[in-house]
DNA sequence: AAATTGTGAGTGATTAATTACTTACTATTT
DNA sequence: AAATAGTAAGTAATTAATCACTCACAATTT
């Protein structure tokens, strides 16, 4: 991977998840990376092969959570770094995050498959502390924590903290 | 408003809220509509008058939600309804909503203003029911329905009714 | 070691299609 | 007849994508 390249999916990223993917030209990409257009289709293929990219590239932070989530087996640790590594999403990769969520609405894009795994661990989870109905609470977290990126993503609210400990009381942990 | 008019904004409203409001072009609108371009430019004006245009037509919508809450004067009913009315928000509703929901991730477009007055009300709500920290369960409520939606829109689970009981022992309601 | 061949990175101009929008016009109400 | 609703054919700009091309460098041949 050149500089060049780096380039290119640093400016696509940042474009496609404040301006959006169909409102980004390959054009302004280019420009923005300091390239000429064509590099970008000589490396990409096509604007959708540029997405592809982007993605594969932050596909290893999904991957990385889900590893360190599985390798805790003490529950009520567990449950705690879920929630807590929500609240500390890392603020670099909050472009990243955002591109994710926006490109959820777009249609043909929305690929649940990734929380489907999350899903069974919180089911795990749960059971493992003997609440009443694990797979309903493991879907109310995810929604919780769902609604809780979008929240951090778009209001950047400061009352984190309290909300951050008012879930470790609701949880006890 | 003409028949034409009303197509107009239906088939606007359809588009935007699929494709997306970039991805959608004029022409489409038109297309589907079963009119000529220039009738859109004749009565919104341009492109982003069409948004206003669809956006207002559900505005009334936010208003008949927030009123209905206020009227309702028992802390614990007023929870519950917001909690209930989340789940059971009408189908015939979901294009408009998805519309919302995604205009939130195109920079430009987020408006904060309506959930703020909503906040308002629900810190007053816990506030009545004694809770610990109002503040931030008013905060934590509105994160979690924000979530609950977008799982409603865009993964359509069928769990709900297990989620919303669980929410109501949680709540004691 | 010199000459040749091959390769991937990168460019700038260009293409056909599509974009938002306009204009000149006609049809329909009121 | 005056205003409004509607159309069809345009506009200039922008779009994604392709084009023929140069350049630097490495592998192979002589």
């Amino acid at each position: 991977m050149t500089e060049k390249q780096e380039n290119i999916l640093a400016k696509a990223l940042e474009l496609f998840a404040t301006k959006g993917y169909a409102a980004t030209s390959t054009a302004k990409v280019a420009r923005e990376a300091g390239v000429s257009e064509g590099l970008i289709f000589r490396h990409f293929g096509n604007k959708e092969g540029l997405l592809s990219a982007v993605l594969a590239q932050g596909q290893e932070k999904l991957a990385a959570i889900y590893n360190s989530l599985e390798q805790e087996f003490n529950p009520r640790k567990r449950l705690e770094r879920v929630i807590d590594m929500t609240f500390e999403v890392p603020s670099e990769e909050y472009v990243f995050w955002r591109l994710i969520y926006a490109l959820k609405w777009q249609t043909d894009a929305y690929d649940d498959s990734g929380s489907a795994a999350m899903k069974a661990l919180l089911v795990e989870t749960f059971e493992a502390m003997h609440y009443e109905d694990p797979s309903a609470e493991a879907e109310l977290i995810m929604v919780l924590l769902d609604g809780l990126v979008t929240a951090i993503l778009l209001r950047k609210p400061k009352e984190l903290n309290r909300l951050q400990s008012l879930l470790h009381r609701r949880y006890m942990l």
